[in-house]
DNA sequence: TTGAAGATGTAAGCTGGCCTACATCTTTTG
DNA sequence: CAAAAGATGTAGGCCAGCTTACATCTTCAA
């Protein structure tokens, strides 16, 4: 149970919890445990839930007609995902998938509203996470509409620096969850081949090192200036 | 003070509301004019109000460094505007123009607050709205990153329809707000001259028809299924 | 340890759609 | 009503980035 007290703790929408508030939005949580692979659930499925990564990564992406998929989020330990059940989405227009070994609280959105119609305050910290949400969406459509493929890699790493990055011995930000190019490509709607090219640009500038599977930012702020420059 | 009521009545989130409610919901509004291109509110403007549009048309916009402009949305009578002021934004990350000579209903987001924190069915509704403008936002973003130009008109075109639309006497639906080609070119995210081409090619297709920023849909259904069963 | 599966690297060819550059309409304004 | 402003039409040149097609490298399960 202080298991779980700590990580809600962490998250956002939390923070202007109080400690026995916390307490009691813990007891009405389940744990669970999702293997690397694993969906916690996918298109259509009713919107029953809200969910509280804990450990792990949690890929929510969307699959177009021809089975082209798009990823809408990476969430990192400690937020929340599946927050669209209490936008009065009845079914899932997104799937959510482990993208490793994931640890999980679930919350039944019923209790979830329940538990904060007697706060106020937290309804309005959940409306805050909602409305930014919606503009870092909408940030990415302008993005993806005016930016080069080149500039939409650097402009991801460095929000994902932000997010999930690690402060490595050497100096550098690791972004902690392992990346395939083709997780990047889909995240900035770009094809592989083009994105191993403009990641292999950025390492020839010096700004990134790359491993398999694995991105340490050398330089966040000349990357992050490459493109608000310009 | 009717005038006003009836307005209030055909937007989504106050059909929730009783005869009273709205009653006292409009006498904490207030009313005002937009000539043609004025503007509602610029970029980084705190957000001190929510809007309700009345009569005319507005458009909802993001301006990038350089100028370049993306169109987020249009909308119509009857619907609200400005709600990121309830999400928790502070200052506007949009700016909003009247397109054509607007009447404009407009509440403080304070009054909007205290009336709905006593009505939690109201504050549901509201949070639906939100969902559904998100998942919106989300499909362009898909549409954006894997359709062709060709396909993004045709599916503005349906969704402009659907929401929009006057159904005319000889059987087409013509989209009541007026767009410029560099409008619709905003909206999908291409050039102005890209826009008229393609949409020449839907002329020629006899999906629909066009006059001086006028667009009527011959065949909505064959317009939808081009990019539906592709 | 050895496949097999998945990730990454590289390269040639093609093309959608941008950019530039005007010409012609339509509307608005003085 | 004339001129200016804005909307629309058309066309050629050009290139970012997609496609296709492999080669190689890494990881993991048998």
């Amino acid at each position: 149970m202080e298991n779980k007290y700590w990580y809600i703790k962490r998250s956002d929408i939390f923070s202007v919890m109080s400690h026995e508030e916390m307490e009691r939005l813990a007891s009405l949580s389940t744990m669970c445990e999702f293997k690397k692979g694993a969906t916690i659930y996918l298109l259509d499925e009713p919107s029953e839930h809200v969910y509280l990564l804990k450990e792990g990564t949690i890929k929510i992406s969307r699959l177009g007609q021809d089975g082209q998929e798009i990823i809408l989020d990476i969430v990192a330990p400690g937020e929340i995902f599946g927050e669209m059940s209490l936008l009065g989405e009845d079914s899932r227009s997104t799937m959510a998938q482990a993208t490793e070994d994931s640890l999980i609280c679930s919350i039944r959105k019923g209790d979830f509203f329940n538990f904060f119609s007697a706060h106020n305050d937290l309804a309005f910290k959940v409306l805050k996470l909602v409305g930014l949400k919606r503009v870092e969406i909408e940030t990415r459509l302008e993005e993806l509409a005016y930016c080069s493929v080149f500039e939409r890699i650097a402009l991801l790493l460095t929000r994902m620096a932000k997010r999930h990055g690690v402060v490595v011995v050497d100096g550098g930000i690791k972004i902690r969850p392992r990346l395939t190019h083709r997780d990047i490509a889909f995240l900035v709607g770009a094809s592989r081949e083009t994105v191993t090219e403009q990641l292999n640009q950025l390492k020839a500038q010096g700004l990134i090192d790359t491993s398999f599977m694995c991105i340490t930012i050398r330089n966040p702020d000349a990357l992050e200036q490459l493109v608000t420059e310009r």
